[in-house]
DNA sequence: TTAAGGTATATAGTAACTATATAGTCAAGG
DNA sequence: CCTTGACTATATAGTTACTATATACCTTAA
């Protein structure tokens, strides 16, 4: 900043002027990090012009993270090479942070969408429908876990899905083998699954869905799925269809958007075989 | 995320799975945001899977900068309308948050670059350049203004810059008329201004600069700036230069990086036309 | 001369933890 | 049976980066 000579702020001034609370300022400078160039007499604090550019960098670097702490260490010892040293590191840092946002956006609109769209269904209706192939990313396999097993296989896939990024917005569904639902087991998942829109490359696990499926919804706790899942059967059977190999299921509203189990909502998708006896 | 039965958590265990400290669920017992589903008779704290849902919604909602009371709030009154409406909200305040991650990522380019490159300058060097066009952003005129109008300006140029997202990061320059320099009046600058390397549409008061330019460093404070001025002059004589209509200056090592006066570095840039007579 | 508006200091409050001190609980080993 | 180690609990204080409040002093304009 240019220095036209010699005016002086006070306080209140230069705290408009930096858009901050007057005591925000009072703290810098008990704290020692930013003091005025001068008090008088009476103890008025005074600041210069130049010492906004001071006051800039110290936003910057609050805004990349960095503690009144930190800031202050490197005030003391900085140097063309330290400034340098310290903007690398912070680039690789907010880009970072921004792509993270990005992916926080992409999820929210899938939020968004999906959440629009529930409004307007009936959850009373069951159709047959034609599926196009879809990408899925995969637990790995959790038929038969324990409870503490299951615990864990669904706290590694969060994790998984965080760590490559995979966190698409759209809930965590759960696959069923035919074997299972027919025995009854509707709970007894052996994959997790989150779909994958636009599935990026150099992930292993994808698996794609073709065909007939029934949808219907289930509202309520899961320990009443077994009616549904009956009413779904029955459906099934009137249009001349079996069950196909898998079965999926995703909530629709969870603990996010409703408060009382009661009112969960689980859709349920499951893959159709045309029955060959008439 | 689905349910398999019922398996509770201590608290040590708890927050193990949360990834979190135990005395935060303490803390969330206590503020009644996240309670535990059953205390026993020695008030040891039990958790249940499910408010492992409970708890990634109130990370999700802290990720996205909601305060706990916030959380609190919502929690309380979910519905499917609340949570789009909600989404709705975050999703403005995201994109606001990783534009400004995009400006602070050019700014910290700008910041390496002009680092780096006064990192090998000699500052006793005076070179003739030809100049390409450059777009600047400049300041309403604030020729032979007081002290307290310049400092006005100066702040309503801050302000501006802010406001319309125009502050790339290059330090803020001042413009001075041929005349006002011939006269000695080294710091009664016409404009302030901002260099604009990808100036955007809708914006007014935009200036491009082409031509001859003698350049040279000042080292030291404002007040000794006439005696590198005489060099300048010296020099632009000696190889048969004038004076052109403006000079530009710019702090190139400015408070960010040295702390005494003494060690600023202000870089002039002088419009040359050249000399008729012989 | 009094009111409005500025300045100062000192102190307490805020959010969201985090750390520490003290004490009770529980299972295993000697 | 007693001790040890690893857990649990509460209560209280500390942390960061402010923010608010109370009280007092100073300046200017009506």
């Amino acid at each position: 900043m240019l220095n036209k000579n010699i005016k002086f702020f006070t306080t209140g001034e230069f705290a408009k002027l930096c858009k901050v609370n007057k005591q925000t300022l009072i703290y810098y400078d008990q704290i020692g990090l930013l003091s005025p160039i001068m008090k008088d007499n009476k103890d008025y604090r005074y600041y210069s012009i130049a010492q906004y550019d001071f006051f800039s960098v110290i936003e910057l670097l609050k805004a990349l993270g960095m503690s009144l702490k930190e800031i202050q260490q490197y005030m003391a010892d900085k140097s063309p090479e330290n400034f340098l040293e310290l903007m690398r590191q912070q680039k690789e840092i907010v880009t970072k942070k921004r792509r993270e946002l990005e992916m926080i956006e992409t999820i929210i609109d899938v939020k968004i969408e999906s959440t629009a769209e529930a409004l307007y269904l009936d959850f009373d209706s069951i159709s047959i429908e034609h599926f196009p192939e879809e990408t899925l990313y995969l637990s790995k396999n959790i038929e038969d876990s324990t409870e503490e097993q299951f615990v864990k296989a669904v706290s590694d896939f969060i994790d998984e899905l965080d760590r490559s990024q995979l966190d698409t917005g759209y809930p965590i569904g759960g696959i069923t083998k035919r074997e299972q639902v027919l025995a009854g087991n509707y709970d007894n998942y052996c994959f997790l699954y989150m779909e994958q829109p636009q599935p990026r490359e150099g992930h292993p696990y994808f698996k794609a869905i073709e065909g007939e499926f029934i949808i219907g919804y289930h509202v309520g706790p899961s320990t009443t799925l077994g009616e549904t899942y009956e009413r779904l059967f029955n459906v099934m059977q009137d249009k001349g269809y079996m069950l196909g190999q898998y079965v999926y299921e995703e909530y629709i509203y969870d603990a996010v958007i409703k408060n009382r189990e009661e009112e969960y909502v689980t859709k349920i998708m499951m893959e159709l075989v045309k029955d060959i006896k008439p």
